[in-house]
DNA sequence: CTTGACCTTGGAGTACGCTCCAAGGTTTAG
DNA sequence: CTAAACCTTGGAGCGTACTCCAAGGTCAAG
């Protein structure tokens, strides 16, 4: 797969992903002898899991970070584990801010409603 | 309170809520005859609020509007019933997203066990 | 009445994450 | 052979969200 496949399937520009590479948030492609990138399946999920956490708020570096502990076997079995869980904390955190304020948004929303009743009466 | 206090209890610097001033993400404060910004309590809630959702990697732009939504009575009902709902939805949507990386360490994380376990075998 | 810790504004500078462009090479279709 | 549609690299430029600084004002303590 070309460069231009793997942006129609992502969503993300051809520049994003040569940046991405560039900032060693996917490995480097294989080369065809024209020298262009050849790329597999497996970058697209790997893509789609970066656009997902970018979306969240994490920074290119924590991404980084986060995908060298889902997909390679760089580090030891335990620093592995200890910095998966705070990643897991991390994300348990914001899973909370968000249902904090999604309940503001809730309370709003009743609240828009109750006004209604009370036109009506 | 002057707005030392207010960086103190928010744990933002004194730029970044003149900053969010001239944006637009909070109300201007009453000054006092110095010309000093004078703030009230709810400024620190309203800062938790924007920092959370800056956290969750929402824009100031949309922040700006969440915080419209959710502060002010400058919409029409069903104006900002559309838009909360809209908002919603979205948070869902992330809340799904943190959901699908936390299964994914999750993953993560049992497989280490499981490799611990033939490790012991 | 000076010192230190506040405060003001406006504007310049910075880090991040792209985004675009120039200049050139390759491949496929006609 | 040419045109269109790809690809390459390196570097400049841009929007967002701060962050810092200069130059000056205020105020309470000693």
């Amino acid at each position: 797969m070309q460069i231009k496949q793997v942006a129609e399937k992502t969503g993300l520009s051809r520049d994003t992903i040569r940046f991405y590479e560039q900032q060693g948030l996917i490995a480097e492609p294989k080369r065809a002898d024209n020298g262009y990138r050849h790329y597999d399946e497996s970058v697209i999920l790997h893509l789609n899991m970066i656009n997902q956490a970018k979306d969240l708020g994490f920074t290119l570096k924590e991404i980084k970070q986060l995908v060298q502990l889902l997909y390679s076997r760089e580090l030891t079995q335990a620093q592995m584990q200890r910095q998966l869980q705070i990643k897991r904390e991390e994300i348990n955190r914001k899973l909370s801010e968000l249902e904090s304020i999604r309940q503001q948004i809730d309370l709003a929303l009743a609240g828009l409603c109750k006004y209604r009743e009370q036109l009506k009466a």
